[in-house]
RNA sequence: GGUCCCAUCGUCUAGAGGCCUAGGACGGUGCCCUCUCAAGGCAUAAACACGGGUUCGAAUCCCGUUGGGACCA
């Protein structure tokens, strides 16, 4: 009906986990086609088979749905779809726009690495095309007839005009002799028969598109408007890869960081709107636009990743956050498998935490002293303020809470003052001893909304320990 | 090596010739708040790679140099 209605895909390759710099790829496009209420595909790009698995299938649909980026059409399949593809090498061949290829993969590389080494440019020589007669019991490719002359213009969205030579170009195998075409090819023949609008891609794609664009030409295709993304590194400035640590997007879910915070970080990776750092994904398709994408590669930067999170999770409400910290919670052995977690006290005590904890791994290791039985005092801590000076002050405090009826933290309030007034000290002098003996430790939330989480029976139970732990 | 791309604080970026004494954010530092730690507030250091043009005027336009990146079936 519509025919300008916007078309496009992310179409990884499914040979590892899905990193971040095609999780950009695939934001992009998503952020695209909903600006534009276009439709946006998933097609599983495993021509080469050798490197293709099942996991990694597995792995980009988990990272994709994890981080909500949903596919209107798809996962396609370029296996599936590679009849397709062998028809339109025998158009191309009937129309004498490309020629069989004898020369084995074998040969190619030893004539390139001869080219190289002499100094030349390694193109190929064209050896087969005027061949008079197939040669017999050799494999044969299939090769495309790319032009000599003249200059193929890439008018993209985001570098502007680019202008190639043809005469760079040479002729490029579109099915090898295993009957599988190669990238370029079938990129073309699968966006074109997906009625593809826009290819967003990333940069390492630019030099591919002026054959591409051939080849749209050669099969009688108006070429789609394309945008190559600057490309994502690694701290030094080099294309980011496992060696700068962390680069699957299910990596950073185990670490605890919420999808919305990776998508604005991501976003804003390459892209600008003003001065807003934070924004909602509806605000994201919303304000986005390819104009304001950039044109300069981008270096992760993890700590920003880390505050955005932080940002998320303050903003996050609790009995929300309590949910999604229970995995962490079984999985950093606080709590078990199964075990009943009242999720109205749970929110409560995630709440003194969204302040405190950049990711959901964080806020479960944060949570283990309202949890646990008992605490470990660390060493430090404890000589400072579990001492002679303190004892006094806790027995006192701990005579005066066991009578304490409503066990809250105004009440609690109350009772600490008026154990400081009488004895004319600072709040810190009993604060920081009973830190140390409801937590282990000298940080914590506000002490007294700490006591009310941790409740009365457990935190008489502490005091009596941190009491004996002095005698 | 060839081709292509890119170039503003350490990092992400704003900046579409005068609004720039170059703004914001992360991170750093200092102060405030304070029962500790955070969060928050305030302040601060920190950049237009270099050299030529064009222009009354250039971070912004052009050329070159340098540096970085990508691709090479």
């Amino acid at each position: 009906m519509n025919e300008n209605k916007v078309r496009v895909r992310f179409a990884p390759s499914p040979t590892g986990h899905l990193h971040i710099g095609g999780v950009r790829t695939a934001l992009f496009n998503y952020l695209f086609a909903r600006h534009h209420s276009g439709t946006f595909i998933l097609r599983i790009e495993d021509t080469d088979r050798s490197r293709s698995t099942e996991e990694s299938i597995e792995a980009i649909i988990d990272g994709m749905k994890w981080l909500g980026l949903e596919w209107d059409e798809g996962p396609y399949r370029q296996t599936e779809r590679l009849d397709i593809c062998r028809g339109k090498a025998e158009t191309l061949l009937k129309e004498e726009k490309a020629y069989y290829c004898y020369c084995t993969p074998e040969e190619l590389e030893g004539r390139r690495k001869e080219a190289l080494a002499s100094g030349k440019i390694p193109k190929y020589d064209r050896r087969c095309k005027d061949l008079k007669r197939p040669l017999e019991g050799r494999p044969r490719a299939i090769r495309f007839i790319s032009s000599d002359e003249g200059q193929t213009i890439v008018d993209d969205l985001i570098r502007g005009r680019v202008v190639f030579d043809n005469i760079q170009l040479d002729d490029l195998i579109v099915l090898r002799s295993d009957g599988f075409p190669t990238y370029n090819f079938s990129v073309v023949v699968d966006d074109t028969s997906m009625g593809i609008t826009h290819v967003i891609r990333g940069d390492d794609h630019l030099n591919n598109t002026p054959r591409q664009i051939q080849l749209y030409q050669a099969l009688g295709y108006e070429p789609p408007k394309f945008a190559h993304l600057p490309m994502i590194l690694g701290p030094d400035r080099t294309r980011l890869s496992k060696r700068h640590g962390a680069t699957s997007v299910l990596a950073y879910k185990e670490m605890g960081f919420l999808p919305e915070a990776m998508l604005n970080y991501l976003a804003r990776l390459g892209w600008a709107y003003g001065d807003q750092e934070i924004f909602s994904k509806e605000e994201l398709i919303e304000k986005f636009s390819l104009e304001n994408v950039g044109k300069s590669a981008a270096v992760f930067n993890p700590e920003k990743l880390l505050w955005l999170n932080s940002q998320y999770i303050m903003n996050t409400d609790a009995e929300k956050l309590a949910q999604m910290v229970m995995p962490f919670l079984v999985r950093e052995g606080i709590t078990s498998e199964g075990q009943p977690v009242d999720l109205k006290w749970l929110s409560k005590a995630v709440s003194t935490f969204r302040e405190r904890a950049k990711t959901l791994a964080e806020l479960a290791r944060l949570l283990r002293y309202y949890i646990v039985e008992y605490v470990e005092y660390d060493e430090k801590a404890k000589t400072k303020f579990l001492n002679e000076k303190s004892r006094d002050l806790l027995i006192e405090l701990k005579d005066n809470l066991e009578t304490l009826k409503d066990f809250s933290a105004s009440e609690l309030d109350k009772t600490f003052r008026s154990i400081i007034e009488k004895h004319n000290i600072k709040l810190g002098a009993l604060a920081q001893p009973v830190r140390v003996a409801i937590t282990g430790g000298t940080e914590s939330p506000g002490i007294f909304e700490v006591l009310e989480i941790v409740g009365k029976e457990k935190t008489i139970k502490r005091l009596d320990r941190a009491i004996k732990a002095i005698d």
